[in-house]
RNA sequence: GGAGAGGUCGCAUAGUCUGGUCUAGUGCGCACGCUUGGAAAGCGUGUAUCCCGUAAGGGAUCGGGGGUUCGAAUCCCUCCCUCUCCGCCA
């Protein structure tokens, strides 16, 4: 959410930065007028509740009860004004707060122009894609033939797009979610293990929702969601808080599975474990103060590539152009594994800065200086990284001629043995 | 799931029966000042958040929402949460 006095003060920055999202920005209007319908509305309301307040006590004093009783009637006649200005408020901050729940965040500066995904910018490329043979297998090739994944029984039990991952590879992406967990934790986050159901104010808190229902899955009788990603309990986590200026920045991670309900197209990304209803996840979770996010921003970056670079996977670093950007960020930089089975870059990381967005829906502030005004945080997230998709990167640049696969150095205290064979 | 007790301005509590003197008292903690060679103690002052307003000032919030009333921390309804006991259970 934006703050509404950006709305009152530079409309145009948020009409360009609408623009540049490739969204329609007549909403600022709307915004702007309901703005002024509700500081008027507020303003006379508030002088008659100051009337209210100064005559109730009054009557409470009053000793001669004909005098009481002409004011008792006074306020009546008061009270029904009251009570239509206070229909008026309500309707009207209802409209505010609809309105303001459905415009993304202001792209920075620094974000590329550009319509969607294609005009993306490849910032780095880093490690070989060179291979030592001809024909890389697909990782559902490999999966199967090295008992590491079931997709026949997955889709028995929960239909299509499901898989069971069995023996070496479970135990892979088990060694995977320990490494990316020790890792991080060793460069200054804390380790969270959060609710992976939450209450409906976290989907709001984070940004999920209104935008993105369809995309939730909910328990149907009660205010129970399951996370659609570990960042939803990570903002809400310190909704409604005053944090301690000197405890920032609060750098967190999370292994969280992740729900979605995607309706996926028909035939595309039909093969293998990229794309699922369910997912796992290591997710980082910085709050930081404002002068401070772009630089957490680059260091998360180079947290989520030096986990890369650590399993010695080939990947490459995009920079979205503001038609590509998310709903609440401001900048992202997604990082794409290579996959040479299949034969393309995964998406295995999006690592954002969302500015004041979040911290404004979640109420999550800091307080600069003794006697100081309270402020909002500045929230970022990044994969840290996506584990179907790394356990894919894995499998297919790691696979041998001999149709075996050699564990990552990184992971072989974890995994418990070099290499991964068949039979 | 059943029974009971509770949720008050950092923490702990008073106030709720008997609605107006509650612009919410007190203790602790914290900050500043006095005092002191320095400190402790003592004394004094201050110490929630949000909204409207250039300001003066005003308003809201006693777990959330709704109601009764001229007026609600206080009465009524409802939801949420916590604690104790019982049941169930990994």
């Amino acid at each position: 959410m934006l703050d509404i006095a950006l709305f009152r003060d530079d409309a145009e920055v948020i009409r360009r930065g609408l623009e540049r999202r490739g969204e329609d920005a007549s909403i600022v209007d709307t915004i702007r007028l309901l703005d002024v319908t509700r500081r008027e509305t507020l303003t006379e309301l508030e002088a008659l509740r100051a009337t209210r307040n100064t005559e109730s006590k009054a009557i409470g004093r009053a000793s001669d009860s004909a005098e009481r009783q002409a004011k008792i009637d006074a306020m009546r006649v008061v009270n029904e004004r009251i009570a239509v200005l206070e229909a008026t408020l309500s309707q009207t901050e209802a409209a505010l707060d609809e309105a303001l729940n459905l415009v993304p965040n202001i792209p920075s500066d620094l974000v590329p122009d550009g319509a969607d995904e294609r005009e993306n910018v490849v910032i780095r490329e880093v490690g070989s894609r060179e291979s030592d043979f001809d024909e890389p297998l697909p990782h559902w090739e490999l999966g199967t033939a090295l008992g590491m994944i079931d997709f026949e029984r997955g889709v028995r039990m929960s239909g299509s797009r499901f898989y069971v991952l069995t023996g070496a590879g479970s135990r892979l992406q088990r060694a995977l979610i320990q490494f990316m967990l020790d890792f991080h934790t060793s460069r200054g986050y804390t380790e969270v293990y959060p609710p992976f159901i939450v209450a409906e104010k976290c989907l709001w808190d984070a940004g999920q929702l209104p935008k993105f229902k369809d995309n939730l899955y909910r328990d149907v009788e009660e205010d129970f969601w399951l996370v659609p990603t570990a960042e939803v309990p990570l903002t809400a986590m310190h909704a409604g808080e005053i944090l301690a200026a000197e405890d920032l920045p609060r750098q967190y991670v999370a292994y969280t599975p992740c729900f979605r309900r995607e309706k996926m197209s028909a035939g595309r990304d039909v093969r293998g474990i990229k794309r699922g209803h369910q997912f796992d996840k290591v997710e980082m979770y910085k709050f930081t103060r404002p002068e401070d996010s772009p630089a957490a921003l680059e260091s998360m970056l180079a947290d989520g590539e030096a986990v890369l670079q650590a399993l010695g996977i080939p990947y490459r670093v995009l920079q979205l152009c503001s038609g590509d950007l998310g709903f609440g960020s401001t900048i992202t930089y997604d990082l794409e594994a290579w996959a040479p089975g299949c034969g393309e870059w995964l998406e295995v990381s999006s690592i954002s800065d969302f500015g004041s967005f979040q911290a404004r829906r979640a109420g999550v502030r800091f307080r600069p200086e003794p006697g100081a005004p309270t402020e909002h945080v500045h929230t970022l997230n990044g994969s840290g990284l996506g584990l179907p998709r790394t356990l894919i990167a894995v499998m297919e640049n790691y696979q041998q001629p001999d149709g075996s696969i050699i564990v990552p150095e990184a992971l072989r205290g974890r995994f418990g043995a070099d290499v991964i064979k068949a039979g």
